[in-house]
DNA sequence: ATTTGGATCGGT
DNA sequence: CCGATCCAAATT
């Protein structure tokens, strides 16, 4: 009998019942797919940024705040927390920790695998090409309309480079924690404007 | 009931 | 730097 492969994998419960940081970085090179009407779109992680709460001023769910919006952060890990930003811009996010810790990992770039039209600058357009939206906000990440698994074979090594978070200036010191994390071989990777980068005190 | 401003992006 | 575009949250 031949040796098996390694197959896809959907990563266990408490892969994501972790604090942030953590899941952040090792979600790095894995893949995100989202079965849309019959059309499987595919991409691998290559940017994430990794949000606190409730001790973090950066989170939505910074001080506790526990609303409609911010429901999800408060509940199991492994579900989606998608909001609209900007009027026009959808955000993904895995929402990690234990219930009742409110940590989440924002998805900001993909490197296009399967399905997906174009390459993807930032976490709006990630949504987009991904055909993501807030009608996914709340959905179990290990279920079979849009999930993360380790791709066939293994995902192959990642070398992790860090910064401080993007836009999220009005955070006082937690703006200067480096928390996002991004594959620096990826020139999927998002851009960062010349001015952006110095305020957020990125290397360039 | 009304106001505010945002975990973005692309064009100037 | 600026405008697009709209909703949730905060404020009155």
């Amino acid at each position: 009998m031949a040796t098996a492969r390694s197959t896809a994998v959907k990563p266990p419960r408490a892969f994501f019942a972790r604090e942030a940081r953590a899941v952040a970085c090792e979600l790095l090179g894995l893949h995100l797919i989202h079965c849309d009407r019959g059309t499987r779109r595919e991409a691998r992680i290559v940017e994430t940024e990794a949000y606190l709460g409730p001790e973090d001023l950066a989170a939505h769910s910074a001080g506790g705040r526990r609303t409609t919006r911010t429901e999800v952060m408060f509940g199991p890990a492994g579900h989606a927390y998608v909001y609209l930003i900007y009027g026009m811009w959808n955000c993904l996010n895995v929402v990690t920790a234990a219930v009742g810790v409110p940590h989440a990992v924002l998805v900001r770039a993909l490197e296009p695998v399967a399905n997906v039209a174009r390459s993807t600058w930032g976490p709006g357009l990630a949504t987009r090409a991904m055909h993501i939206d807030r009608g996914l906000n709340g959905i179990d990440l290990r279920g079979d309309t849009l999930w993360i698994e380790r791709p066939a074979g293994g995902a192959r090594p990642v070398r992790i480079g860090r910064s401080t978070r993007i836009g999220v200036e009005y955070a006082g010191s937690w703006a200067r924690r480096p928390w996002r994390y991004f594959d620096r071989d990826s020139p999927y990777v998002s851009s960062v404007s010349e001015a952006t980068r110095r305020r957020a005190g990125i290397a360039p």
